[in-house]
DNA sequence: AGCACGCCGACT
DNA sequence: GTCGGCGTGCTC
């Protein structure tokens, strides 16, 4: 190839929609490091080196080699000459493609991250840079005398006359023979023993294999998102449908289109590790399983499918947040289920929204994307409204099932005992429907058995050491745990504080003590504590699936994991304990989540024929939220939601950031906030709440403050930050995170 | 993110 | 006297 070939379109091999834009040899180029710097660093390229924009390469960084991404070119005013250093090698991988380079640019100015740092979440594999492992395979090998040629033998011979080298294995079986017959003709010299690279196989997903059969309205929801596929172009659908109304099926048409056209997909799901009855559903469609990519892969699982999306070769990948950012060459399709979920907000590390940036993906890329929920967010449902989403209701339960009955039980009135929280009328319910044969779900969502525990003499709570939180009794493990850093203790005797002996009172209740309460109502029930605890992995889940499909199971105790997913026809009865948990702590998006958590929730009863009905208590049946999930009035809810939001100017009629200010020195934290505070901007369509303790103040051993920045929509929240950070000296030992459009506000 | 440099406590 | 703790600062 000649070195100073500006351009050339692709190279034998490349995956397609491939652009390989050459770089001059022996220019200076930019190279952005997956490290949280400033910006990329200036390196030489050798005149020996010939690389492309997007290039993975290795260069050296103080006396170490790390790799990065050429950038661009950088010109000869950047840094000084006697500083400048080569690039050490150019990895053989196709370029990171220009849609994941503009991303990587767009998220770290949109939420304000060192672009780096981006970087590294798509360069999150180190094995993906190496060569790949080997492994050993078997060819035809010259003809030796003397070798017995049994019939096995004599098929596993014919079987490696096309030449190709193949593992023991998969030799043996297309001949039909076991691997040892393989592997003594290699031992005889008959077969030749060669090491191929340990690439993985994938299996090419089917589109033409047959679809469900779709209702008009399913049919003409999937007739719109196979067209924006076909179209090739920029859009956003909105799939809005409830629980069973078969948004799945629709979207799988989007999918089939887009293979037929030879694209790649992403599908985001929030909890991929829960949703093996999805991965079985689109294996039956398609005839092949997608590529996973989630946070319980082995290293080795992440170098195959990493470099099997790089290169093309993975069609389908269905993955939670991190799935974004993969090194796509020639993605066609992004959908995200559930896209209503806050699973998708990534809190630690960079601050991002998953389904926003998907929705940027998406733009850059010049691709359609699907948003499917059934209980849409706030911001999509705007979006929809204002036209700039095409929205697609599916408004019935696919397949007859009607919606199940739901009362709300003012628990006011119609009070638990002391000491308990299963209301009269829910204890009623509960009782015919285990009469019956049927299942019951009763829905809570606290782990342990306490949230609080207290001591009866002195009034002393058992508190976390490292975070503002009361301990949680877990009783089944006989431990106290914070649910906020992990910490896990013993529970003690005596009252730490009085040391009186058995003093300590349980406050409130949690699952576990739900279940104490349940279980002495109900002898004769089976029942089962189901949170991320009890049912931890797909192993656990699928075994607690089969205990419910085969009514082992009638009675389900559980957190929100048992909100989503699984469908049991005898599952009847959903009771919410506790509908009004989720509505404290003065969060903007606190009746929303309520709303969503609670609908989902309730789309688990009666299935199939078996009419469902759905018991929420409450001490607020008049709030709108309740009353619009008695009377399924979901877009009536959005309304009231909207106008509250318009009238307070809160997102998406304004825009939010908050800067969380922490450090182990309590005094540091605060001076560092109140200059903060001090220096804010202030100005029309500008406002600044705080300095005040984060509603965590402390978290993990770290003193928090916070503030607020509220800003018009029309104001940029990112340039008002800028101008506000700029003159502002982190101190040592205090941290500044900043979080655009926060949505928990812990 | 690493890694070196640098300045204060307990050990061969 | 050194070994080593982790605070601070730099890496094209």
């Amino acid at each position: 190839m000649p070195p100073t070939a500006a351009n050339s379109a692709s190279q034998p091999g490349d995956p397609p929609g491939t652009q390989r834009v050459m770089v001059d040899a022996g220019a200076r180029v930019k190279v952005l490091l997956p490290l949280p710097l400033a910006g990329a660093y200036d390196y030489r390229l050798p005149f020996d080196l010939p690389a492309e924009i997007g290039a993975f390469v290795t260069v050296p960084l103080g006396n170490r080699r790390v790799n990065g991404v050429i950038w661009g070119p950088a010109g000869e005013d950047g840094v000084a000459e006697d500083k400048l250093r080569e690039v050490i090698g150019v990895h053989p991988l196709p370029p990171l493609p220009a849609a994941n380079r503009a991303f990587v640019d767009w998220l770290s100015g949109y939420y304000l991250a060192a672009p780096g740092a981006v970087l590294r979440m798509a360069m999150s594999v180190p094995a993906a840079f190496e060569p790949p492992r080997t492994r050993t395979a078997y060819r035809r090998g010259t003809p030796v005398e003397g070798v017995k040629l049994t019939a096995a033998r004599q098929r596993v011979l014919e079987a490696a006359d096309d030449g190709f080298a193949l593992p023991a294995s998969e030799l043996a079986r297309q001949a039909g023979v076991s691997s040892s017959v393989v592997k003594g003709l290699a031992g005889l010299g008959a077969l030749e023993t060669v090491q191929i690279p340990d690439e993985g196989r994938w299996r090419m997903p089917d589109p033409a294999l047959p679809g469900a059969d779709l209702s008009a309205a399913q049919r003409e929801a999937a007739d719109a998102v196979s067209k924006a596929v076909e179209e090739d172009d920029f859009s956003v659908t909105l799939l809005d449908g409830v629980t069973g109304s078969g948004k799945t099926e629709v979207y799988f048409e989007a999918i089939a289109a887009a293979l037929a056209a030879g694209r790649q997909v992403l599908v985001m799901l929030p909890e991929i590790a829960l949703s093996s009855q999805w991965l079985g559903r689109f294996e039956r469609r398609f005839g092949a399983a997608p590529a996973e990519w989630h946070s319980d892969l082995t290293q080795t699982q992440r170098r195959r499918t990493w470099r099997g999306v790089a290169e093309g070769r993975v069609r389908v990948v269905v993955g939670a947040r991190s799935a974004l950012h993969l090194p796509y060459p020639d993605l066609g399709l992004i959908v995200v289920d559930e896209e209503h979920e806050t699973a998708f907000k990534q809190e630690d590390g960079v601050a991002y929204h998953a389904r926003d940036m998907a929705v940027v993906r998406a733009r850059l890329a010049g691709i359609p994307l699907v948003l499917a929920s059934a209980t849409p967010s706030l911001e999509s449902h705007v979006n929809a409204l204002d036209g700039k989403y095409c929205a697609m209701h599916l408004p019935q339960r696919h397949g007859g099932a009607s919606m199940p009955d739901v009362q709300l039980i003012d628990i006011t009135k119609d009070k638990p005992g002391r000491q308990q929280w299963l209301s009269p009328s829910l204890q009623k319910a509960l009782r015919e429907t285990l009469d019956a044969g049927q299942q019951a779900l009763l829905f809570l969502n606290r782990r342990g058995y306490a949230p609080l525990t207290l001591c009866r003499t002195c009034g002393h709570r058992l508190a976390c050491p490292n975070c503002s939180t009361w301990l949680v009794e877990h009783r089944f493990t006989r431990s106290l745990q914070c649910h906020h850093c992990g910490y896990t203790g013993r529970m003690p005797q005596n009252c730490p504080s009085c040391d009186d002996a058995e003093s300590f009172a349980a406050c409130g209740p949690g699952v576990e003590r739900l279940w104490e309460e349940a279980t002495a109502l109900f002898p004769d029930a089976r029942g089962e504590v189901v949170t991320s605890a009890t049912v931890h992995g797909p192993l656990q889940a699928a075994a607690y699936v089969k205990r419910m499909a085969n009514l082992e199971t009638n009675l389900v105790i559980g957190t929100q994991i048992v909100a989503k997913g699984y469908h049991f026809p005898m599952l009847t009865l959903v009771g919410v304990v506790d509908a009004d948990l989720g509505l404290n702590g003065g969060d903007l998006r606190a009746a929303e989540r309520t709303y969503q958590l609670l609908h989902q929730v309730a789309g688990r009863a009666g299935r199939e024929g078996h009419p469902g009905r759905v018991m929420i208590q409450t001490a607020s049946p008049q709030a709108p939220v309740m009353q619009a999930l008695a009377r399924h009035d979901r877009d009536g809810f959005l309304r009231s939601e909207l106008d509250l939001r318009e009238q307070t100017a809160f997102p998406p009629f304004g825009r939010l950031a908050a800067l969380i200010v922490s450090s182990r020195d309590e005094e540091a934290a605060d001076r560092a906030a109140r200059l903060l505070g001090r220096t804010a901007p202030r100005g029309a369509g500008v406002e600044v709440y705080g300095p005040a303790p984060a509603p965590l103040s402390l978290l993990r051993g770290r003193y928090r403050r916070r503030l607020l920045l509220k800003t018009g929509r029309e104001i940029s929240v990112q340039k008002v930050l800028r101008d506000w950070l700029k003159d502002f000296q982190v101190p040592s030992q205090v941290r500044l995170q900043l979080d655009i459009d926060p949505y928990s506000f812990l």
